[in-house]
DNA sequence: CGCGGTCGCTCTACAGCGACCGCGGTGCCGTAGT
């Protein structure tokens, strides 16, 4: 029987593994597929890292941003690994040719699922051993592979025209339905899933009524001003989250930075950087913020406007309390708000008027170019691929049904973020139950939510006196006692 | 749909109002002879 202690000591100097790690990797190993939800710094990479030291061949990791990619392979390098590799658009047409050319020298392959339905890539891999297949934040396939990135939806189907391997997805966050898209997506076989417990008892959850954008800023500068740092707020838009920076540095805040997706790559990497080195105290974002932002101290998130589903709330409060220690969550909750996601969720897709104009045009000269958004554009492309034996009326027909389907979805999820905010029970249970957990096993206590009775004032006085960290040990013990976290509610199927 | 910015009106007034318009999230990706 292989010593999987002994391979972790040799290769990563950890004298034991982390909750999970062993029996995911000892699967894996067995040459079975595995969904994993393991919580946010549970050590995921490890999963992956540590079969590639014991099985034949090279592991291929599907790794949704760029940025995460450069990041492991960083890491890998740092830990002595060179036979790492990021196949990505970083890479010059002659870097690119030459990595694919060596590709049978590598042990770590990073991929986008873009680059992944390219014939020279699929063939390059083709050619070596592939040792496991590893898809990293898996809870993108469902997130985004449905409409703003179809590529993730296409996994599966490159993954048949490759040499079988087992098969490791692996997230944080993932409702039943989106762990059944993973496994149905990627094609997975009887897939073993170990999956952990989304509730993070450190984390204390507030919503916190608010009418009009008055009463919301003046309830932010308040927060801001007497919460622990470092802090995170999420806003609905770009130009909120700049908004945001200018009303609090006015309010004499510093060591504030906006970051969202329209600004320049290398203004994202410094301001990403100078808040996990602690050179920022707050960072107003909008969802681009948060994956890869290996952060552990976060003290607070306050979601300034609210997200579009439960899973992406999670994903998004899971950023904060890393370390274990008190951390708070707290929505400003304007009924109005939910005008902006209905919005998006509308304009996300093609109207029909567009779509028929733009498949009829390509009908009546396939040279012609109807401009219409990128996102619509690929989504329709994507769609057609699907039904290109048919003609074009029923593609129009059958994408516009697929449209309806998808806001209808999306819609869904929103009325029930919405309907968690309205509601006065629970907020723990309510997410728990969101994700189908049971909700008997966690001790709730005063500190859990507001409708437990939180108060806010409570709060502060707590993390106050425990400012700085000479105490924080003690809170890690307190904590311990009040939510038993020594005893992780663990649901494992199969 | 709501917000904020801009325009134009008033007509002693150049500040203050209403009408109107534009905007609103997430990120990959090309090229062939070593």
């Amino acid at each position: 029987m292989l010593n999987l202690n002994a391979v972790l000591k040799k290769h990563f100097g950890f004298d034991a593994f982390r909750e999970g790690q062993k029996e995911i990797i000892e699967d894996l190993v067995n040459g079975r597929d595995v969904i994993a939800m393991l919580p946010t710094g549970g050590g995921k990479s490890l999963c992956y890292q540590l079969p590639g030291y014991i099985l034949e061949g090279a592991v291929v990791i599907i790794s949704p941003l760029l940025a995460l990619m450069e990041d492991q392979v960083a890491q890998l390098k740092m830990n002595g690994e060179k036979r790492a590799v990021a196949l990505n658009s970083f890479l010059s047409f002659d870097e690119k040719k030459s990595a694919l050319y060596h590709l049978p020298e590598y042990r770590f392959i990073f991929l986008s699922p873009e680059s992944l339905k390219h014939e020279r890539v699929l063939n390059a891999l083709n050619k070596i051993h592939i040792s496991l297949f590893v898809v990293d934040e898996a809870h993108c396939i469902s997130q985004w592979g449905h409409d703003f990135r179809p590529d993730y939806s296409l996994i599966g189907q490159a993954r048949g025209k490759l040499n079988k391997a087992p098969c490791l997805a692996m997230t944080a966050t993932a409702t039943k339905e989106v762990l059944k898209d993973i496994h149905l997506s990627l094609h997975m076989t009887d897939p073993i899933r170990h999956v952990y417990s989304v509730n993070r008892p450190n984390i204390s959850i507030m919503v916190s009524e608010a009418r009009g954008l008055e009463d919301k800023l003046n309830q932010l500068s308040e927060l801001v001003g007497r919460l622990e740092g470092p802090g995170l707020i999420y806003c609905g838009g770009r130009q909120w989250s700049e908004k945001a920076v200018s009303y609090l540095k006015e309010k004499g805040f510093k060591r504030i930075a906006f970051y969202h997706g329209g600004m320049e790559n290398e203004q994202r990497m410094l301001i990403q950087q100078q808040f996990i080195n602690g050179q920022l105290e707050l960072v107003c974002c909008t969802n681009a913020f948060g994956m890869g932002v290996n952060k552990n101290n976060i003290r607070y998130v306050i979601h300034f406007h609210i997200p579009a589903r439960m899973d992406a709330y999670m994903q998004e409060i899971g950023r904060a309390g890393r370390d274990g220690l008190p951390a708070i969550a707290i929505t400003l909750y304007d009924p109005e708000d939910v005008q902006l996601p209905l919005f998006m969720i509308e304009k996300e897709f093609p109207a029909r008027d567009e779509l028929q104009a733009y498949l009829s045009s390509k009908e009546i000269d396939p040279s012609f170019k109807l401009e219409i958004e990128e996102t619509h554009e690929r989504f329709i492309l994507h769609h057609a691929e699907k039904l290109k034996s048919e003609n074009w009326e029923v593609k129009v027909d059958q994408i516009w049904k697929k449209i309806q389907e998808r806001q209808q979805n999306k819609t869904e999820k929103l009325w029930n973020m919405i309907k968690w905010y309205s509601t006065e029970t629970c907020r723990r249970s309510g997410i728990l139950a969101h994700f189908g957990e049971k909700s008997d096993s966690p001790s709730f206590t005063r500190f859990c939510c507001d409708s437990c009775g939180m108060d806010i004032e409570a709060y502060y006085g707590q993390t106050k006196a425990s400012s700085g960290y000479e105490t924080a040990e003690g809170w890690k013990n307190e904590l311990k006692m009040m939510f038993k976290v020594s005893e992780p509610i663990v649901q494992k199927t199969k």
